[in-house]
DNA sequence: CCTTTTGGTTCCATTATTTGAAACTTAGTC
DNA sequence: GACTAAGTTTCAAATAATGGAACCAAAAGG
């Protein structure tokens, strides 16, 4: 169940260490890593010493605890920065949430993982990293069912072999073969909806982004409450957020980067 | 000029060609990354597969040419949410923002740089990423000074060498002796201002946040422009800025994290 | 249409680096 | 002052990285 990314050397079982970090979501400590980990005691040591080197991790000395280093925070910086999606979109996002006053969410995929790359809340505009860099599920979200929709077969099957199908509620489709048929009706609809299936109550329409060839690069969804709104209500906006996707992907395509002497 | 982070063996080098995609700031091809490099091309050639493989790069098929992967987002979010100081310090940052009207900006040291982790903009409420993770000088910035002036003597000189001084403005203390005497001032007065020592016309007030046993942890800012204000002006916040440092480190510090089982 | 160049990929013997058991050093306990 | 737990260093053996050179594909040139 677990995911083995094996097989990369020196630099695999590094980088395998700082997800070990990132995933306790706390400063941990030598020992407790040691725990957790199949390396032996001096290697998993060094690894540490050299990530901590490197700025990928910091150790607090007075806890002698580590945490993720701010050299990762100045990469993603730069991640977004140049990912020809995320800094396109903004602006779209800006008017697309003024308009529907709802919750925009902008989306990749990540490894079968659905991951924010940006958001906009009408209720609570500032959101940061707080928000942005969040993964969720892709089998049960509009987003991860928009993306996955227009993934190639190979792809597709590689991320559905990732998604843990849990049942989260009882409209999740919790099987693969579910799953497709309900994929088969996005691509009839050229949208997909979330009805309620990731958690109670939210519900939302999501469009992918693609380029002209038809490759997946994101997706983008507008998201409300039960509360609030209906299906049926917000599928007034599907031709409004297609055609958002439609600029976001030519604009993002079209962006030529500034060519080095 | 550069700065060699040698020495950490292959997981360095492999951090080092993530640097490389990074500072380009755009998409880059291999031949493009050879030429920058001392890797034989080989070498080189199997760093950027087994990066982009772990999902640090991203190898765009259509262009034949490398970004920054999604992986460092995920990452980048977890490091923001782990590090006890911005999420401690999002609410502060609301009201203060909320008090003042002016630009608040959270900052840490890395490598000798400010890296600016969180911001609140009254005109442009939201920045994500676009702003967090950007860095910037530290020997010419209110921030930078504040927290350079709290670093103990190895610390500092450390700094010192890392920085430009480059003279960007009139005012730029651009040298180390200089910047040592304005350090000494800033000890003395408690916090730091920045009159137009970076950008003409922008000028700030800036305290360090400090841990009970005086180590930095960060700095806070809140920032105008010559147009809108003065630093006497600013100087009337300086009691209420140092006063939420103050409540943010103590909260930082004291907040323990959950021990896992 | 054939040749050359350019950009990218693979091979493989050599070499240097990582590995990890064990010994060691603190720092805290009883 | 012995004992234990947590962290650090050593060093020969094992393994993985190295990089020169060959290879392949596609574009450019004749």
């Amino acid at each position: 169940m677990g995911a083995e990314s094996n097989s990369d050397g020196t630099v695999g079982k590094a980088l395998d260490v700082l997800d070990m970090v990132a995933g306790a979501g706390r400063p941990v400590r030598f020992t407790e890593l040691l725990a957790n980990s199949a390396f032996p005691k001096a290697t998993l040591y060094r690894f540490l010493q050299t990530l901590t080197n490197q700025g990928m991790l910091m150790l607090d000395p007075d806890r002698g605890t580590y945490t993720l280093g701010v050299r990762l925070v100045r990469l993603a910086h730069a991640a977004w920065a140049q990912s020809s999606l995320a800094p396109v979109a903004r602006p779209y996002l800006d008017v697309l949430s003024e308009e529907t006053g709802a919750t925009i969410h902008l989306a990749q995929m990540d490894q079968g993982q659905v991951l924010y790359v940006d958001k906009r809340n009408a209720a609570r505009p500032v959101e940061m990293f707080a928000q942005a860099g969040k993964v969720g599920p892709a089998y049960c979200t509009g987003v991860g069912k928009a993306m996955l929709a227009y993934l190639s077969e190979d792809e597709l099957q590689a991320a559905i072999d990732r998604q843990s199908f849990h049942r989260f509620t009882p409209n999740t489709y919790d099987t693969p073969t579910k799953l497709r048929a309900e994929l088969q009706l996005v691509r009839d609809r050229g949208y997909a909806f979330d009805r309620e299936e990731h958690e109670p109550g939210i519900i939302c329409i999501a469009v992918p982004i693609l380029t002209r060839a038809g490759r997946v690069i994101g997706a983008l969804s507008v998201t409300s409450t039960t509360q609030r709104t209906n299906l049926a209500a917000l599928e007034l906006y599907a031709v409004r957020v297609k055609d958002t996707a439609a600029q976001i992907a030519a604009e993002a395509e079209s962006w030529r980067f500034p060519e080095q002497s």
